[in-house]
Parts: structure tokens; sequence; C-alpha cells
DNA sequence: AACAATCTTGACCACTTGGTCAAGAAATTT
DNA sequence: AAATTTCTTGACCAAGTGGTCAAGATTGTT
């Protein structure tokens, strides 16, 4: 599970600043990169000093694994949506809306996975190889059965998730093209609206699911 | 237009060994990132000892930008498709089928793009205020224009092209986690066939635009 | 052949980086 | 309150970085 390193006994203290930590680091490591990201940045962001850092986190690599670690666990529990949903009508709208809240909500783990996946995945590959292989098999064969059960179009799985993750991935680590584009503004509450039942719509219709367009403008969290 | 920052007159042997230079440069940094990579690593790549690049590249961010700007150039190319096309069906088709290519064959390119907007864009906000920008007002105004006609249901232009931009890069920037999730191997002929189908079948099926499955096994460049 | 322009390259430097360390401050335990 | 464990921190260092430079090799021009 790679944690701290080190024993974590009665340690409130320790489980605070390793948090406080994790969340400077996620921050920065999302904006420059493992590479670009200085220790002393993310100990500036965490308003302590640098030395206190590699206390909590001897290297640079465990911290950065740690940061991986957390965001790959929100992104698992995201997923339970998938199994308990009775057909892709209810399973797929609930996936796509779960990952655009985390892609508006949280873009930093986003951005830090995609970083490090563009770049080969030099660090986590161990994380692709047990973790997501196993993840993505489940997922597929939930797919698989819809299918079957003629309850959407045939496609295969794998392309079905790659199109899900792209597209609402896109919202976290594309966030600064979409902004530029957007007149440099975040995108607001009617315009994130617009995007899910866009991207529901679409998907929803492409695989020959019926669809009923919610309302937009109803509170939506 | 950031060339080569020195004149350019009569010089072949430049020309080449500025090409020669990028295209090093632009797996380097594919791989590492900007701030990753070094100077040394791409000279080695090139062939050349470090102090060769300093003489036709003045500094990493010259030699950076211009790897950006020949990527970007040929997305621009790549999109006169676009303009071209009769209809959504054909348009959008040929746009994700040149996209999709383009994914296959130069993934570096994607790959350097997508660090760097993920990043915030430090050194290209540039490009996304002017050359982007326009690129993408144009063709939401055929889109709109597409869906005036009747032509496909009504769909907010920016989300369809964040779509199609994020269905077809993902299998550049995430090559990887692809490779990974397929045992390994690269995806071959007849999966990137399907992979193709899938795309065209679920975004032309889900705005509404009828759509005749292609032979899947037929030769496809 | 002489001259000029372009290209090549090893040696070098100022600066930044991840990481260490030892001395002490706080908090816990006995 | 003494002892022990945990935490804090400034000063430091070895390694690596982008970039420079000057001397020479190569090519092109007259």
């Amino acid at each position: 599970m790679i944690l701290s390193t080190q024993r974590n006994q009665s340690g409130s203290k320790r489980k605070e600043n390793e948090a406080l930590i994790i969340t400077a680091a996620e921050k920065i490591f999302a904006d420059m990169g493992y590479a670009g990201a200085t220790m002393q940045q993310i100990a500036d962001a965490a308003g302590l000093p640098k030395a206190n850092l590699h206390y909590y986190f001897p290297t640079k690599e465990i911290l950065y694994r740690n940061v991986i670690d957390k965001i790959f666990n929100l992104w698992l529990e995201a997923a339970d949506i998938f199994d308990a949903a009775e057909g892709p009508k209810d399973g797929l709208s609930s996936y796509l809306h779960a990952k655009l809240e985390s892609s508006r909500h949280f873009p930093n783990g986003s951005k830090v996975w995609a970083n490090e996946v563009i770049q080969g995945a030099p660090i986590i590959q161990d994380y692709l190889e047990s973790k997501l292989t196993a993840w993505t098999h489940s997922k597929a064969e939930i797919i698989e059965m819809w299918i079957a059960k003629g309850l959407m179009d045939p496609i295969n799985p794998k392309s079905l998730l790659y199109f899900i993750w792209s597209a609402t991935q896109h919202y976290a680590d594309f966030q600064h093209q979409i902004r530029t584009l957007n007149n440099n503004s975040d995108l607001t509450e009617a315009q994130w609206s617009e995007v899910k039942e866009d991207i529901k719509k679409l998907v929803l219709k492409g695989l020959g699911v019926e669809y009923v367009s919610e309302s937009p403008t109803i509170s939506d969290e």
C-alpha cells in the first residue's frame, strides 16, 4: 500500500501533516509535473520548511506515490456505482456523472495521473499492471453482459471505457485550455449542466440506449 | 512564427540539423515533460554534442516552442477536411479518422501538447489565445450551421469538439495505459480498425446522423 | 589559394536540486 | 519531573542543470 514508510501509532499530528503535505503536493505536481515540481515549492505550499517534508516523506518519489495512491483510491470508490447499476442507462449515466463531478471539483488528481501516464508511467507502472487491469476487466464484463442482454448496441467494452475516461477527464486535464476558449472564465454552473447533458445524451444515444433529458436547471450535485 | 532565431539562407545543413534536433526533442519532451527533459538527453537522442544544440537553438525554451510550432501546424492541416465537408456525416467522420491516424502515427506531438496544457500552458499560452481560439470559433460556426440545417442533433459545438479531441487524442496521450491494458502489446491493425469503427459509430449515431458501417478489414489509410 | 562564413566541440561555470544532519523544541510516557 | 519519543528547522553538500566560450574544423566564395 505504499504508506508513509514509518509507523503511525498515536500520531494525529502525523496524519494531519501528511494530509496537508499530500494536498499541497497534489497541486504542485499537477501544475509542474513530477520533474518540474520541487520539494521547496511543495514545502512553501504546505507552509512548512523543506526539511520537515523529508521527515514525513523521505524522498520525493515516496511523496509522489502517496499522492497517486490517494487519487487512485478515490477513483475506485467512484466506480462502485457501476456495479450496483441495473443497466447501461442507469450505470453509464451515473458513472459519467460521477467522473464529471470529479473532474470539476478535483482536477488535480486527474492531472497528476495524466502527466504520469503520458510519460510512460515510469513510477506507477505497477498500478497499471495490477489494480487498473483488474478493475478494467471487471467493468468490461459488466458491459458485455449488458450487450448480451440487448440493453445496448454492441461495442468493444474497452473502446467504451476509454471513451468515457477521455471525455470526462478531458475537463480536468485540459481545464486550462477549456478556460481559455471560454473567454478566460471557468465554466459556469449552467455550462457544466450543459456539458453533462451533452455528454450523457451523446453516449447513451450513440449506444442505442433511450435517454430522457433531465431538466438542466435543477440542482445537480 | 517563432522560427530558429537565426537566418536561414542557403542552409541545407542547418535545416537538416534543425529537423533532426526537433524530432529528437519531440520524443524526449513527450517522454519526460518540459522540465524533466534535459538538453543532454535530447543531444544524445539526436547524436550530437550538447553545445551543438545550443548553436541551433539558443535556449531550451526556444527549442521547445519550435517543437510546439511543428505540432500545431500539423493539426491545422488535418482540420482542413472539416471545412471542405458537405455535412456532419462526411466532415465528422473524416476528422475523426484524421485525428485517430495522427494519434496512431505521431503520438509524441499530442503528448507534448497535453503535458503543456495540463500544466497551465506556461510557455505556449499565446498559442491558445490566438491560433487555437480562432480555429475553434471557425469550426464551431460550421457545426452550428449543420445543426441549423437539421443535419444533426443540437449540441453545444464546443462540447462536440472537446468530445472529438479527447476521444481521439486519448489514444496518443494514454498510449502507454492502453498498451498495458492490452496485454502489453500495441494495438493491432484489426484493433485500430475496431476502435475507429466504435468511435465513429458512437459519435455519429449519438448525434442523430445516420451511419453506415464500413467494412473494417479493407485497407484504411 | 586565400578569405570569410558556418559549424563543431570539450571544457567550464553559476545556479538549482534532492537529500542530510545535528541540535534543539514539544509532546508523551513513566 | 525526568526520561523518552516525536517533531522542527537552518545550514550544508554532492550531483546535475542550462548555458557559455574560445579554439578549431569544415564548407563556400572570390
